[in-house]
Formats: C-alpha cells, structure tokens, sequence
DNA sequence: CTCCCCATGTAACACGTTACATGATTTG
DNA sequence: CAAATCATGTAACGTGTTACATGGGGAG
C-alpha cells in the first residue's frame, strides 16, 4: 500500500492526526486518496502495529480524543528505503478515449456537442489546477529550497496536464470539423 | 460498468469470442482493461443476460467450445445511449509525483538516479505507444473516413501523453541539477 | 521438449469509493 | 437555524489484478 509510505512522508516533516492526514490528501491529486477516511485510519493503525509510527493520546472533554501520530526511527528508514525504489509509471484513465471511439455512431452535431462539452470540463480543471498552484506557491517555503522547488514542480505537472489536455481537445475539435 | 459498453462498441463492428475481445483490450490502453479474463468472461455474461448481445455456441473436437457473441438491437440502443453520456474527466494516478514529493530526503545523486531511471522508463512506453500507433495506422483503414481519423487521434493522444511525459522529466532533470 | 496460441472459466485478494454512525463547536 | 469544521471510526460495495485450472495443437 502506497498511502502508507505517503503518510509517513507527511510525518517526517510534522506530527498528525488522521483527520489532518486526511485534509493533506484531498489537497492535493497527487496523494490521490481523496482523503479517503477508510483507507487512512486503517492504514494509520496498520503503521503502529508495524512500529513505524508512534502515537500519543489527547483526551478532550468534547468528541474523540485525538490520537497524534509521530514517525518513529523504523519508520524514516523504511521511509528512506522507499524513496529508492524503482519508480512507478503514471497510470492515466481515459474513459472518454473510449467513448471517442466509437463516437462514429453520432452526428456530427452530436459529436461536436460531445467534445465541447470535455473541452470545458477539462477548462474548468485546469483553473482549479491553476488556483492550487498558486496558492501552494504561497504556502511554500518549505524545510529546504529543493524541497520547495519539487513541489512547485509537483504543483506545475497538474496545471501542464490538463492545459495539455485542453490543447489536445481543442484541436481535435477543430479538426473533427473540417 | 464501463467494460460493457466498450465490449458492445467492439461487438458493433464485429462479432467476436471473449477471447478476441481479450486480444482487442490488451492492443490499447485506451481499453484499459488489460486484457483482464475475470472481467471480460463476466460482463459478457451480464451482457447476455441484459439480452444486448447474442450468443452463438459452436462446438469444436478439442478444448473449450467457442462462444461468438454479436450485438442485439438493444444493444445498439444502449451503445448509442452512452455515446451521447457526458464525458468523464480522465484519471491521473502518478505514484512517481508522491515519491518526488518526499525526495528531499535523498542526495543530489541519488535523486538524479531516480529521475534518470524514470526518464528510461517512459522513454520505452513512449517508444512502445510510436510502434502501436503506426501498426494501428497501417491496419486502420476503418468504416468511416472519420472513424478513422478518431482512431489515430487517439493513437496520437497516448504518443502525446508519453512525449510531454518525457519532456517534463527531462526538464525537471535539468534544473534539479543546478 | 518447451513455449506460445487457442479458448474457456473461477477464486482470492488488493485497492478505492460511498455511505453510515456519532456528536460538540464554530461560522455564516 | 443551517452548514461547515473538528475528530474518530466501520460497513458495504465496486472495481481491478493475479493466480489458478484445464487441455489440445503448432512452432522453434
């Protein structure tokens, strides 16, 4: 499980609860998780029976007492170990792809129809993209200047992809037409 | 299950045995299903018993007997129904990006390692996405002019994906250096 | 003699999403 | 007064991957 290896990552730099891990996750489509509760509470039990996590109790007089969990030693060498594994290619989903292709049953209204209606799907993506990068860029300054420099990396991948999407979609529309 | 629905767009243009249908996912990542038994054999019998395909059994002297299955009318309606479905947003997983995110963590040579390995990896993909996409345009020649030029679209598209892949990653290489 | 192709299917497991369940406090 | 935030967790379901199971025929 790769959500395991990913929170210890958000551990390194600080101590969290599942609920922060949980805002982190759905930040960012990076940690595709969707700050998914299942997986993460799970996942946070199976790291502290596996010592690679600590985790410290907080009572409060209102709701569930917070459990704060801290990486332990184990857990940054097997943080480190994973940071040298063989990366993994992207792994892209493309429904509409499929759809497209078999899209010679439409008219050409209805295929023309069916592409605008991407293309501003992927539009209305990539804005989004773009309004995360920025303010990442604000929140950066992160624990050192290449660290910083990934993420602005990280955050620039998302607005490119779909801008090339959107780049893609709009010419084939173009084309389609013609 | 979106599986049906590419299956019925296979079974449009021709008839053809789960086995085949296995060949034509695995041919494309466009069909991502990686040309999976499990859920092939299963949505056909699904499909069968939605009565939107046919099944034709022919009996052989050895092995399994085959099983053509051919699309009904009702089939048709349900394809076309789902061409004019709005498009879905395609889905990113890139494992690669949550590693780059904690990669602070690794030396100058250690990450360039990393970035070069990855660079390999999708130079390959890219190279296996050209080859595909020119065995898929010497095959094409499909019903419809314009069917045919949908198909190489989306030939191009995964050449695309892969070549901005690979820029980006040479890019990022570049700079992570100085 | 081994491997690949044909051709069917099942079982087990891993991963992911959505919904359910509870309940106080703060913000609009 | 309604909604969002904080904070934990569980259950059910859907999807996807890998391995198992069988067995004849042809190519190298």
């Amino acid at each position: 499980m790769a959500i395991k290896f990913v929170i210890l990552g958000f551990l390194e730099a600080e101590s969290l609860t599942g609920y922060d891990l949980k805002k982190r996750f759905a930040a960012s489509e990076t940690f595709h998780w969707s700050g998914n509760n299942n997986q993460i509470y799970t996942a946070l039990v199976q790291l502290y029976n596996e010592g690679l996590v600590n985790k410290e109790v907080q009572d409060q007089e209102s709701g569930p007492s917070r459990k704060v969990y801290s990486i332990t030693p184990e857990g940054q060498t097997v943080l480190r170990h994973w940071l040298l594994t063989p990366p993994e290619l992207p792994q892209l989903r493309h429904p509409f792809l499929a759809q497209l292709a078999w899209a010679d049953g439409l008219t050409a209204v209805e295929l023309d129809n069916l592409l605008s209606q991407y293309e501003n799907e992927v539009y209305v993506k990539l804005r989004m993209a773009q309004e995360q990068a920025e303010r990442d860029a604000q929140q950066l300054p992160r624990r050192t200047p290449r660290e910083a420099f990934l993420w602005r990396q990280i955050g620039n991948y998302w607005v490119a992809f779909y801008q090339h999407e959107l780049d893609w979609v709009r010419r084939l529309r173009a084309e389609v037409i013609e």
